[in-house]
DNA sequence: CTAAAACCTCGAGTGCACTCTAAGTCAAGC
DNA sequence: GCTTGACTTAGAGTGCACTCGAGGTTTTAG
């Protein structure tokens, strides 16, 4: 059985995520989480399981280079809610197009690299 | 036959990088040339077929999220001559591994954004 | 010869994404 | 009950990589 309602500290997420505390604040601030974090009975977050979910997309996302703003394009919707799918999934796909070509171009610039590497290997053991 | 030493203006350099002449400037500054770009009978810089193969490896490694101060390193490694290969060899061997792992995070990121799409272009068939 | 376009240097400005600080509040262990 | 450490906010600061602007020179086309 998996926990009902597990509630995280924002040190419990920035762990289970990689991104700090400070960077979690500011993402917040930033407008880019789903829902309100819900405070626990003080003033501390007290993170959801959904909560840590979307911000794991969201790294996702950030990953491959979708800027914060358009991260934020993406919650406005999500949270005008299931009619706005369209919007979102259009997002996506060109961003997906965005991704397939970085890692095109990741890629090829990685056989560069590796060629690169070729010639020098060959002349250290020459 | 290739032309033997054809020159090259600024912006053509940039046309053929995909650099803009602003940054090309700057990369120079930066120290980031192997050797110092000729200078055409004037003030204007006429660049070598050498130099445009060497920015065009250069955008490869930044492309690949290289520091500028690294790539710094990596000219000025070159720049003192044949006995530093093995140090760059290193340098990239180094890099390769940071430019696989990008890679592979950015398949994982891909399939995220792939998984979500399914969902959503379901949802909007349905 | 002249006008427009392309180039030059130096230094300042921009945008993005954090990242940190200060001054305080809250929670958990002893 | 007190201390220690984690948390809070608002706002300032940082680092990186460009990017631009001003003011001037050079090249090129007519």
């Amino acid at each position: 059985m998996t926990p009902p309602d597990e509630q995280l500290s924002i040190s419990e997420v920035a762990e289970r995520t990689g991104l700090s505390a400070h960077t979690l604040r500011y993402y917040e601030r930033a407008g880019l989480m789903l829902a309100p974090i819900h405070r626990a009975a003080s003033t501390h977050r007290a993170y959801s399981a959904r909560d840590v979910t979307w911000i794991t997309f969201l790294t996702r996302l950030r990953s491959t280079a979708l800027p914060i703003a358009q991260v934020k394009e993406y919650a406005d919707l999500a949270r005008r809610g299931e009619d706005t799918t369209p919007e979102r999934l259009e997002l996506l796909q060109r961003h997906r197009i965005a991704v397939v070509a970085q890692l095109a171009e990741m890629q090829a610039s990685l056989a560069a690299i590796d060629h690169k590497i070729s010639l020098y290997a060959e002349r250290t053991t020459a």
